[in-house]
DNA sequence: GTCTATAGTCCGATAGAC
DNA sequence: GTCTATCGGACTATAGAC
């Protein structure tokens, strides 16, 4: 249990998919592939998950559950709901760098269409941005309150804040730079600003 | 020429193919699928684009062939970057709008590693920002401008832009919510208030 | 828990007739 | 331009041995 390569046959398969996963979609890989990178049988995958769907699932629910648990730790307390927001979505950034494959799995798998996705996906999502607005809007003055669609700003915060992790590759080759912490070192703030002063029009803390 | 039943077999393939693509992803999508929607054989896909990939890449071109027009038309002039910035977004939602699925497409399979792809959407996201990114930040006063980074605020505003169309039906479902008309009448300012006091701090026009 | 072997289906591409 | 038939391979899932 010291080294990655002690890890159990369950974690290894799942570290293989995400990676796979993440660079050239669910459909477009097999389990040949994951369980030859996991060093073990195909038989494993659907021995330890039931189907490579719910693999799937599983990877998602361990993205999500990260999300929910940041969200009750952070967004909670007395503090102005500007501050707490901004907290949060350092918070937010930090998880996503520390795991972008699982942020690109998240965002392009989840508007597929398979059988069975389609509930579980709608209500994880339902609970995500349930925390965020239960916790923030409340706390924000009326006048800035009734001026915000939650079902139009929420989704718009997501996608800022996805986006990045999202095409990182692409926009890596297209202005030819290095993500390194040079790059991250403001760049939660930033995001920040922008959705600050774009939807409560203030911007301090 | 009259109805789209009689659209040629090329023209018929691909909407079939876009059609599938969004709801499924392009590798979950088997051309048997896409051949039997468009009342073609499979032979017709090979003789008509080459290969699968080649009708993806297809696909992408029409999309981003839209957004290069919408730019050019629109960005240009010698009004106000604000307000040729917000034109822009009005008529970037207009076209989302008319074609949700290219734009789900061109989110979810542009990250993946496809050998030969990967040059390819690197060469059209350049060139898209390039666009935007030329014709509006030289018409910026200087104290702003300098705090800009292109590769944050350009991301984070397609984000901000596309996450909704990727995500229509699980938002949908978890706002219990229809996208019509009443929805969009102002939508496009709503995201473009965000934008423009959250990056250009001011938000008029 | 882990393996091998295999069942049964579907894949993308193409040859060749019309 | 359009079809049918087919090739060779990859897919997910599972049965059964250890």
């Amino acid at each position: 249990m010291s080294s990655e390569k002690d890890a159990s046959a369950k974690q290894r398969i799942m570290e293989a998919a995400i990676k796979l996963f993440a660079k050239k979609s669910y459909s477009a890989t097999g389990l040949r592939e994951i369980v030859k990178a996991a060093g073990v049988s195909v038989a494993m995958v659907n021995y330890h998950f039931g189907s490579k769907q719910a693999l799937l699932e599983a990877i998602l629910d361990r993205f999500f559950q990260g999300l929910y648990k940041v969200a009750e730790e952070i967004l909670t307390g007395d503090d102005p709901p500007e501050l707490r927001m901004r907290r949060y979505l350092r918070a937010i950034v930090g998880g996503f760098r520390k795991n972008p494959d699982l942020v690109r799995i998240a965002i392009t798998e989840l508007p597929n269409d398979m059988p069975g996705i389609v509930e579980f996906k709608a209500e994880r999502v339902t609970r995500m941005l349930g925390l965020v607005a239960s916790h923030i809007l409340p706390a924000l003055p009326e006048e800035v309150r009734e001026n915000i669609r939650l079902e139009v700003v929420g989704p718009a915060l997501v996608g800022m804040l996805t986006f990045h992790f999202l095409m990182r590759p692409v926009i890596q080759n297209a202005f030819q730079i290095n993500f390194d912490s040079t790059f991250y070192e403001n760049y939660a703030d930033e995001l920040a600003d922008i959705f600050m002063y774009g939807v409560f029009r203030k911007g301090q803390a």
